[in-house]
DNA sequence: CGCATATTCAACCTAATGGTTGACGATTGC
DNA sequence: GCAATCGTCAACCATTAGGTTGAATATGCG
């Protein structure tokens, strides 16, 4: 794993790492309120934290012995951009993406409705 | 991997693999073709389009005995669309897609993200 | 028909991924 | 000072991913 795009898109490529970017979409974090939620140990968290981190999407901040997490949108333009490339795709807006949120947070819901006439 | 951007992204994850969607943007090109420049097994090949196209980003249609594989743009969406969601923070992407634009892989005019304010 | 071509299948190998647990080093607060 | 808290590290395990090779299955052509 050489590429750039690599490391970013495999970082997005599990459910748990885009839930931990959702969450800090909203706020800073620290670890361990980061992992509160999941079903799993602080380790594995810690873990996927890395991921995010290796792949740039995430930063982390250490103030004494909490470590405070925060979203770096700006990792996720490299492989926007790329993707955009193939774009003969419709406008995306705010309302697709909540949307599409909820979709993935509730799983019976189809992804997205076909907005392409 | 249940989820569908778990297997778009994942899909997106291997070089090889944006190299062949790269390859299917210019035109359509059977599987051997496809296989042509890169130094490893047409098994090899023909594993990653079975992974492109379970990821719904080419289909396969075979015509004979040669097997036509054909970019599908509109399987990208969902993915961008997740990842517009990070952007509408920060108005870095609209300035690089915009630069994007206007190099060399530019498709005509695709509108852009709808901020909303 | 018989052979070459196009593609996949099956078995196998190695390395990476995602998870666990328990111990450990820092830091904080009583 | 000492115990609790925060987070990572190390070792381990099971599964998946990406590759190989060789055989198998269609299909086209002379």
């Amino acid at each position: 794993m050489d590429n750039r795009l690599d490391i970013v898109f495999s970082a997005l490529a599990d459910p748990t790492r885009r839930s931990i970017l959702r969450m800090l979409l909203e706020d800073d974090m620290a670890v361990t309120d980061v992992a509160e939620p999941f079903e799993m140990s602080l380790a594995a968290i810690s873990k996927h934290l890395t991921i995010l981190t290796r792949a740039g999407l995430i930063s982390q901040d250490k103030r004494g012995r909490v470590k405070w997490c925060k979203i770096e949108p700006d990792a996720l333009r490299d492989a926007s951009v790329w993707m955009q490339g193939f774009g003969q795709f419709e406008p995306v807006n705010l309302d697709d993406f909540e949307r599409f949120l909820e979709g993935e947070l509730a799983p019976p819901a189809p992804p997205l409705p076909d907005h392409r006439s």
